[in-house]
DNA sequence: TTGAAAAATGTAAGCGCTTACATTGATCCC
DNA sequence: GGGATCAATGTAAGCGCTTACATTTTTCAA
């Protein structure tokens, strides 16, 4: 049954209690907690079971206060609404557990200034290194990262011309080889479903790789019809109605990730248009559903759980000052499913 | 460019640095922080500025020591991988944000044991109250809050008989609902694709809502095909296709989830099966994905965003005192969509 | 002009913990 | 047996902040 206010609130017990329980200094009790080998075995079991006893945990603030180290980290993610981070954000954790370290997730709606105060709320916190999405941060979270030393680690790109670390892949690159693969299938007519670009370098980079692909065949990136929409799935469906009623209509729709084409299928089914018969669409990043849907979806395989796992690698040499890391590319790969066919013989 | 541990590193400014810079007492920056109204106009922009010119951000641990409140709240869900928890976390952080409370999250990996360490954790880290999942947790976990008198509120559950504090819906009465749907078009053998149920109610009580149906309409309990698999897409094909082996083969699969049921769509369609000419599919919970797949996924219909909210408010309600609140009932309904027909004329 | 009340600010204690240093007692070698 | 060594434990300072209380400054009515 819950408690209310108004009843004293039993304070929480504290190294002293448990001291006090177990006849012991409250440097014992806490030599036994963070360095069990330094105290006897007599009195580490007596100050053991006062712990349990009493139900004591340690404040984390105090402790952080006192001893200057928190082995926690922290990750900020774009968002959690969708599977997109949730498999490399996994795998990081994971890692990190294995390491004795913490991690704290927050998430900022793919909002620069939102990201800003959750850095500084994530080192108020503790955090001794962070792990970032990309490299769209505003001057001031960097000029706060720079003049407070935190070791950070930016995840999802990769840049070989930045000084900052990241552990990620050629966005660009990746998806102007995707370009590149549909216009061979005979497309001319193409159409984007991006996110929105602005704070969001992996949504630029993705589009600016069309582009590349787009001129290299000698076509005009100005004729790309474009629509930028936040990540959802009814966002990517409502994108590909209006791509549809475009004259001249697209024969491939190329989308900024797979959430976005997924709604874009579905819209497609809703309107009975047939994929790849009659349009073609891929996604990009290759998350789960991307296999599931019908027809499945051709898209770019991103190693997310390595990205993870080696992102936290990368993290903690840094946090103990081992010889400085570099940045990791990651390689992708096209998936070939079913959604990607040739442009259709008569012009639609 | 990121800075060796070896340099020193630079201490991070403290009130003391900011009071000195703006040439006034550490109180008055505590106050122009904490209550700006209690501070003249002047000083507050003397202070202000040297606060962020030094780049200072309150040390949220002293900060806790000395306030004794931390307007943080923790939250434990089982998995953060696959959409389940994603919406109604989403919902309940942004009702949380309204008030000026910053949510701390992390997950179990559906073992109490875990979830009685993160408990801790969160509440060391000063968490005011807690959201759980269901109410399957270590009798230890149970003894910390409330030797702590932590308010705890229990989402995704509705048990009026628990004095606990619930927002939620009766699992097992809305599985019962979807079972005598099933049954009453024609099906009489039933498989189930079932969660491991052990640490989760929630798993349980569906199952038991079949078992519930099944002898309310004179079938054996006894005669269900059951399968128990943690969650995830391919989880539910492997278990799907083992229900198919079965003879007699069922035709109907009552599945714990959306996710499991989409991993059996997928199975039934890489073997040929037909759904639901052959064999009728159900989910549970309707997820985004339930209406992508294909056929589309009848489901129950959970009100994840609801429940996020109106478990904010309740929390809210307990950690500030107001009158005792109630467990709240949620209702839920079956979403009609493509995946469940009437049962094959020839047995199959 | 003046004194009392109100507003603004300062002083300093203490939140719960870790840890440098001091102390105690046991162990051991010659 | 006795000093040196070492292991086990204790003492107490202080981490960065808030806040009760004290003090100073401003305001304002008579």
């Amino acid at each position: 049954m819950q408690i209310r206010r108004e009843e004293k609130a039993p304070a929480a017990p504290t190294v002293e209690d448990v001291a006090r329980a177990a006849d012991v200094s409250t440097a014992t009790v806490s030599r036994c907690l963070n360095a069990p080998d330094r105290v006897s075995e007599r009195t580490r079991e007596r100050v053991m079971a006062a712990v349990r006893e009493l139900g004591y945990a340690p404040n984390f603030g105090a402790r952080a206060l006192a001893a200057k180290r928190t082995n926690t980290f922290g990750a900020i993610i774009p968002t959690m609404e969708n599977a997109i981070f949730a498999r490399g954000l996994q795998a990081f954790q994971e890692a990190l557990g294995q390491n004795g370290v913490t991690l704290l997730v927050a998430s900022s709606s793919y909002r620069p200034d939102l990201e800003e105060d959750q850095i500084r709320e994530l080192v108020a916190r503790g955090a001794d290194a962070l792990l970032l999405i990309g490299h769209d941060r505003t001057p001031a979270s960097y000029a706060f990262l720079e003049q407070r030393r935190i070791p950070v680690v930016h995840a999802w790109v990769h840049d070989p011309a930045s000084p900052r670390i990241s552990i990620g892949f050629d966005n660009r690159a990746a998806m102007k080889a995707l370009a590149h693969e549909v216009m061979a299938r005979g497309h001319d007519r193409l159409g984007v479903i991006t996110a929105a670009r602005e704070g969001n370098d992996r949504a630029r980079e993705r589009f600016a790789g069309i582009c590349d692909a787009m001129a290299e065949r000698g076509l005009d990136p100005a004729s790309l019809a474009v629509e930028e929409t936040p990540y959802s799935i009814p966002n990517g469906a409502e994108a590909f109605t209006r791509l549809m009623a475009r004259d001249p209509r697209p024969t491939a729709i190329l989308c900024g990730n797979d959430v976005l084409a997924v709604g874009a299928l579905g819209a497609a089914r809703k309107m009975g248009i047939d994929v790849p018969g009659s349009v073609s669409i891929t996604g990009f990043d290759d998350i789960e559903i991307a296999e599931i849907v019908q027809p499945s979806l051709t898209t770019v395989h991103v190693p997310h759980r390595e990205m993870g796992r080696r992102a936290a690698e990368l993290l903690l040499a840094l946090r103990n000052g081992d010889a400085a890391p570099q940045s990791v590319a990651l390689p992708t790969h096209i998936v070939w499913r079913d959604s990607l066919g040739p442009a259709p013989k008569t012009p639609a």
